[in-house]
DNA sequence: GTTTGACTTGACCGTTCGGTCAACTATACT
DNA sequence: AGTATAGTTGACCGAACGGTCAAGTCAAAC
């Protein structure tokens, strides 16, 4: 499997979809070398730690979430709010798809890890911060736009930004939890609700 | 410490202790049995397995989340609105109060649970499922209120109560993750905000 | 043709994991 | 006093953990 990849980027990807797929703990460096086709000798020539790895591992599933959901959804040709609510739709759809394919909602990569290790591990936790606030800063942008055009009132866009990260989040852990992607398409819709008022 | 409690309880307090502090799997039996001051032995003649801890453990948090934040905040002479308010308020301070002792905001420990354990463990899965349903039901009731007494416009009640459960939950995650509990100060209020309007 | 250095291999390290068990002690009932 | 029973103890289990290392392969550089 995946024998055209080359020695790093296969546990990278192994480590990538185990590590999704179950947590952090769960998944040890005997499995990713399984998975990867790869003896663990090799592994500490490239990683070397698993902690290394898994920050590795941080930046590709950041590149694959920004590809998959950030670049589809925050299209110039929608008007700002639309984006979001494609947003939505594309969160719903990629949870549908794992579902079907493993039989579990995974969630999150980063919601997963970050409630995992945050308290564990400062390198880890502190890359999550790093990758939520651009995750904010890209929310900020849209939400500006909105307010230009007139769709939102005037508000405070920094923390709605995050607010509205939090949501999402936060409806992803319950449809994990319960296990039904139609909790996403229930819910992640009331996302663009949510306005912190402007500081006075 | 605590040698007033038999050792079934200390095994418990010591299990929610450190379970919250750290996660599932970074806390072994042995920990457990270290800070509860027992044997390993006497641990499993109380517990069959460390599954089966933690089901008892899910239980005693539900028992304390209840009492420290439901209870306080859902009091029938505070206006229904306003206790989704006190609710926030309470959650602020107690995290602010556990991160002045650890040096941590270790969020929630449904959540916690939740994301680390759901793709792993059913039984536990289940367990954090029926918790957030039950949570749900207690918003529920207080929505229905605030629509009685016209602070809220009419809407889809059980979806509402769920999507401020998952705001919640989103915004301590990303409190734990920025390590910081003014997130919950500036976020969790906007709660209220959320709206699912009524299927047509 | 030889040397270099990246990469691979498989055996191995000490530690910890969740869990078991036979033996022992203390308490309570008859 | 005798016995049943709940609880305790510490040694022990095999497996898995993250990580190490000496030895070997191989292609490119000289």
């Amino acid at each position: 499997m995946n024998a055209q990849l080359d020695t790093y980027d296969r546990i990278l990807l192994a480590a990538r979809e185990l590590i999704h797929a179950r947590s952090y703990a769960e998944v040890g460096v005997a499995a990713i070398c399984d998975q990867a086709q790869v003896k663990k000798g090799s592994f500490y020539h490239f990683f070397p730690s698993k902690q290394a790895l898994t920050l590795a591992v941080l930046d590709t599933y950041f590149i694959e979430m920004k590809e998959r959901l950030l670049d589809q959804a925050f299209r110039a040709e929608l008007p700002p709010l639309a984006r979001l609510q494609r947003l939505s739709e594309l969160a719903y759809e990629l949870q549908l798809h794992i579902k079907e394919m493993t039989g579990h909602v995974v969630g999150c990569p980063f919601g997963n890890l970050a409630l995992e290790l945050a308290t564990q591990d400062e390198a880890i936790r502190k890359k999550l911060d790093d990758i939520f606030e651009k995750l904010q800063k890209a929310s900020h942008q849209t939400l500006e736009e909105a307010i230009a055009a007139g769709e939102l009132p005037p508000l405070d866009v920094s923390a709605t930004a995050r607010a509205m990260i939090a949501y999402f989040e936060g409806v992803t852990l319950l449809a994990k939890t319960h296990n039904d992607p139609e909790i996403l398409r229930q819910l992640l819709p009331a996302m663009t609700q949510i306005h912190i008022p402007p500081q006075a």
